[in-house]
DNA sequence: CGCCTTTGACCTGCGC
DNA sequence: GCGCAGGTCAAAGGCG
């Protein structure tokens, strides 16, 4: 009777056990439709964005065009003078009239003698950098001290040859470096890897010192990470990711390098693309704002047809000989987009995210906390496998963020 | 004992 | 060529 009573309770606990089991794939699959859904919506704007982003290409092109075959010097000026203005340059001074009245006389003169028309496709917004190289020399002056902006290396000045190969094949041999700004207490920001520390150093310009850490996953992994408080504001921790991964990744480390991946990726392109890309930065206008470069070149990211999402600044430069691209989830980007959620933090973008996608949970797992889950020792995270209950909540942000945003959509790996 | 951090020395690239 | 700054190496010591 005993044993009976035993075999019947053990029965009851395995259905139970499996009923447990039963709702959780249930409450998985759901998840998981949500997801597809989410995705496919996502995959359908960015098409749209992409087709969008074509057209105006293509019209531009063709009005190129008309500048080029068209006689008339004085709408020629007219036009770019319209274009100057409509991609949001500041306006042009009388000097710089005068400078491109001269370059368009040169400019005619040359094509009078080539056959052809050196500015054909290159007009497009950078008739600030175009018109004079001394305009070239002061813009790289200007950025030489923080930043030089993709804008400026790879539009070289009339010194150059436009179509110059070599020059747009200088970029990408450099390593491409993935820089995240973020709002962190501790002294390294939890990406889901291993890392050893193996220097450190004051970096000129700010007190605070620099830490050099290497993947350990494998022992041969080339990436590399720099981690560095700002000087200005002690809270915020900039973290620079190089290389890419040759192992394997632990899944809580994926979603950090799918995020610097897709972001090393749209560096690659922005930096070697001989025409398109190159204009990335003057789309703002066309995209009806969904980016907007400031004056800093700084791409601020607006995203208005995906509200789930909020795009943290980015920007991209080639300071120190190393083309980095920047995501910055310290900024209020409220300024350029007053409908979009402002983050003050990188944990506060995660709370956000996390509120926004539904309830607390991770495929149909519920979560207690959001608070990093972070099992370091001396200081170095160490791989944290989820296995239920507490989960990483930024990893799981970035992840998805690398999934949607348009850094990502065609390079995540 | 193994793995880690610390830290001074050394290497390298770049600007002048 | 020189000096500077960033980046890396490697020995020494700490910690669990």
């Amino acid at each position: 009777m005993l044993r009976k009573d035993r075999a019947m309770d053990s029965t009851k606990k395995d259905e139970d056990k499996l009923n447990s089991t039963k709702c959780e794939i249930y409450e998985a699959k759901e998840e998981n439709e949500r997801l597809k859904r989410m995705l496919s919506k996502m995959m359908k704007d960015y098409k749209s964005l992409q087709m969008h982003f074509q057209g105006i290409l293509t019209q531009k092109n063709s009005k190129n065009n008309i500048i080029a075959t068209s006689n008339n010097i004085h709408e020629e000026k007219e036009l770019v003078e319209l274009v100057s203005l409509s991609l949001g340059r500041s306006s042009s001074t009388s000097r710089e009239l005068i400078k491109k009245e001269l370059l368009y006389d040169d400019q005619n003169k040359s094509n009078k003698k080539h056959g052809k028309l050196l500015f054909d496709g290159l007009e497009l917004g950078l008739d600030c950098k175009f018109t004079q190289e001394n305009s070239f020399e002061e813009l790289k002056k200007e950025n030489i001290n923080n930043e030089r902006s993709v804008s400026v290396q790879n539009y070289p000045p009339s010194k150059m040859d436009y179509c110059d190969e070599d020059f747009l094949q200088q970029i990408p041999q450099k390593k491409a470096r993935v820089s995240i700004r973020a709002v962190c207490g501790t002294t390294t920001m939890n990406d889901g890897c291993q890392w050893r520390k193996y220097g450190q150093k004051i970096a000129k310009g700010n007190p605070c010192p620099r830490a050099y850490y290497r993947c350990t996953v494998s022992p041969s992994c080339p990436v590399r990470k720099q981690v560095q408080r700002c000087s200005k504001d002690m809270s915020i921790l900039t973290t620079t990711y190089e290389g890419t991964h040759n192992h394997p990744l632990p899944f809580s480390a994926t979603a950090m390098a799918s995020t610097t991946s897709a972001a090393a990726s749209m560096l690659r392109c922005t930096s070697t693309s001989s025409t398109s890309q190159q204009f990335l930065p003057n789309i703002d206008q066309n995209l009806h704002g969904k980016f907007n470069f400031t004056n800093n070149n700084l791409l601020l990211a607006t995203h208005n047809n995906a509200p789930t999402f909020h795009l943290p600044k980015t920007s991209i430069s080639t300071s120190q000989s190393h083309p980095t691209i920047t995501l910055d989830f310290t900024s209020n980007s409220s300024s350029t987009n007053s409908s979009s959620s402002s983050f003050n933090s990188y944990s506060t973008l995660c709370n956000n995210f996390k509120s926004e996608i539904g309830p607390s949970s991770y495929l149909g797992r519920p979560c207690y906390s959001n608070q990093p889950f972070i099992t370091s020792k001396n200081n170095q995270n160490t791989i944290n496998e989820y296995s239920g209950g507490v989960r990483n909540f930024d990893d799981e942000w970035i992840q998805k963020y690398a999934k949607v945003s348009h850094l990502g959509f065609d390079h995540v790996t």
